[in-house]
DNA sequence: CTGAAAGCGCTTACAG
DNA sequence: CTGAAAGCGCTTACAG
């Protein structure tokens, strides 16, 4: 075992020595630094010198020695979707983290990025949550069979989840993933489309199979028959993406319209089209959902829902700060999406 | 204030409890929930009795407790460049967090995200870093005002820099920006391009300065006269490159190529020259800088330099971790960049 | 106005 | 093989 402290790295100035070196216990040193026991509590000349000490020693206090007694440490976890690699990559996720990190900002709390992936050692993955070095946790977008949730449930770590199973969490924050779909599929049908694909998303996570089903949903709503060999399976990623429309233009009867379930995969289906030399809405309509900043800058524009990731990061993150300080009960909350119509989509 | 915890809230099974539990003292416990001193510390049903106690409260050690003992948490702090709100946004951003966390996850250290931003508070970002919360930290692309880096320069708390200012900072990561541009000018020359116009980055980050030089030089490396009117100045966003852009082209004599200082501004430009009905590269070639995942999904894909993110996050975390643990000390590195020619930019 | 003491939860020599 | 004790750095009643 190495040693605590290299020997020429002097150690941090600790309580004790600016107490030493004014002459006061380290229990006055600790109350003027504080601030605490308004005014009346140091006389003005300890008080001056304390703060003159700390200063010219350049102490801080230890967080952890603070946080150890307080109880909370002002910090809250983050788990990120578990995937193998690059699990901060998605243009979606980035906004994710974007929002929770506007809104801890305003309440002064840290961030701790959880960087053990959810999937391969559960029990690594409690003793860094459950340590007590945060006061909470934001899940986001865990997979259906992640096995972190069911056990993250049975502790008292208050937690939230952006983007999760209804039926595998509670306190979910997420947009309204039917309502959206079903709008998105009424705006194609609006404008004349009645030959309707779909490249979902991979059916581990709760957002892509329910974006699925209401998919199934609007089209039957619709009285549009189904066509299987429309519907395709990506991995709501622009290399997944392209490789679905790919699938869905070998049929020889071709859509009119093909509904992406997130903007990456429809970056991908763009792709796809343009490099058959296909036009896009001409020949085939594509829609995506999300609304990532690039979706403007695609050639056409991408039609697409927006998602609004920043609000319902930040309302999550809100709501978990309150239960932490006030105890005020966390509810689950849906938002709802946006139709943005731009011009990968036109009428039939 | 409020209660330490709140009352229907059993705290966490401590070390304490799980030795009562068995009836051994909390030193034995520790010692078998640790694994230390390798087996013949303690008799086997001992040994078996604290690990099922363990089990059954559900014992977790407070890292807390155990972090302020060992004097390191095996976390690292990141602060991201400051600017006024959403810090986390941009592409080139998350690719350093991802990379940085590719390698955090394989040496078992957690990530501290500094939300407090650089600007408003240096000294409560001090508080936050210097705390004893973290045993080191990343640092990316510091503004040159920052007033940050002077103050942590004094410091001893173990630090990198990812895209910084030589002249600010020691420890730098960075890919050779001077060769790069150098680089990409030479390549746009070699295309028969001699009116050839910039759009240079916000000027108070090192990385924007000196492309912008390299650019210069570049020019009069290759003795191309420049020509101010064909230089302008965004913010490495898609908004002020279409700006810009736009400044650009509001001249009567155009160039025939124009180098963005990065991809996110090349992507405005050729907003700008898409909404003018103008085209690329038949009008006026545009080149980037970064290759961020998108750049081969505009219209058409854009020629860029790629820029190594990754392995740059990776190589710095890896430095910080390792003088962290033994003291390696840490040289700065500047990384190559390479050219990837897409279909952005063509002959004259 | 100020200090001695206990405690937050853990680990690690040091005795026995 | 096991435990009493000191200590990591801080805060907070409680006395004086």
């Amino acid at each position: 075992m190495r040693e605590k402290r290299r020997p020429n790295e002097k150690s941090r100035a600790t309580l004790k020595e600016v107490a030493n070196a004014v002459g006061v216990s380290i229990c006055t040193a600790s109350v003027v630094l504080n601030n605490s026991h308004s005014g009346s509590r140091v006389s003005e000349s300890t008080r001056a010198a304390v703060i003159e000490a700390a200063r010219t020693l350049g102490y801080r206090a230890n967080q952890l020695a603070r946080s150890l007694h307080a109880g909370h440490t002002h910090v809250l976890g983050v788990v990120p979707a578990a995937t193998d690699t690059n699990i901060l990559l998605g243009p979606h996720l980035q906004h994710v983290l974007n929002g929770i990190v506007n809104e801890t900002e305003v309440h002064g709390y840290d961030l701790s990025l959880i960087t053990r992936c959810d999937q391969s050692k559960p029990s690594d993955l409690l003793d860094a949550l459950l340590g007590g070095r945060m006061d909470g946790v934001i899940v986001v977008a865990p997979r259906s069979n992640s096995r972190l949730i069911p056990l993250l449930r049975n502790e008292k770590l208050p937690m939230v989840v952006i983007d999760g199973d209804p039926d595998q969490c509670d306190n979910i924050f997420e947009i309204d993933n039917e309502a959206s779909v079903l709008n998105a599929i009424r705006y194609i049908h609006s404008l004349g489309h009645t030959k309707i694909g779909h490249i979902a998303g991979p059916q581990d996570l709760y957002a892509a199979r329910i974006r699925k089903d209401a998919f199934f949903r609007g089209m039957s709503m619709l009285g549009i028959p189904l066509r299987t060999e429309w519907l395709q399976v990506g991995l709501f990623d622009v290399v997944s993406g392209e490789e679905a429309m790919n699938r869905i233009l070998k049929n020889d009867d071709l859509p009119t319209a093909v509904f992406c379930a997130n903007d990456e995969m429809a970056f991908g289906a763009l792709n796809a089209m343009h490099s058959k030399g296909l036009r896009v809405p001409e020949d085939i309509s594509i829609m995506g959902f999300d609304d990532v900043p690039v979706a403007s800058l695609t050639s056409p524009p991408l039609t697409t829902i927006k998602h609004p990731v920043d609000e319902i990061a930040r309302a999550a993150t809100a709501a978990l700060i309150n239960y932490i300080e006030d105890g005020t009960p966390i509810t689950s909350r849906t938002f709802l999406g946006s139709l943005v119509e731009r011009s990968s989509t036109g009428n039939l």
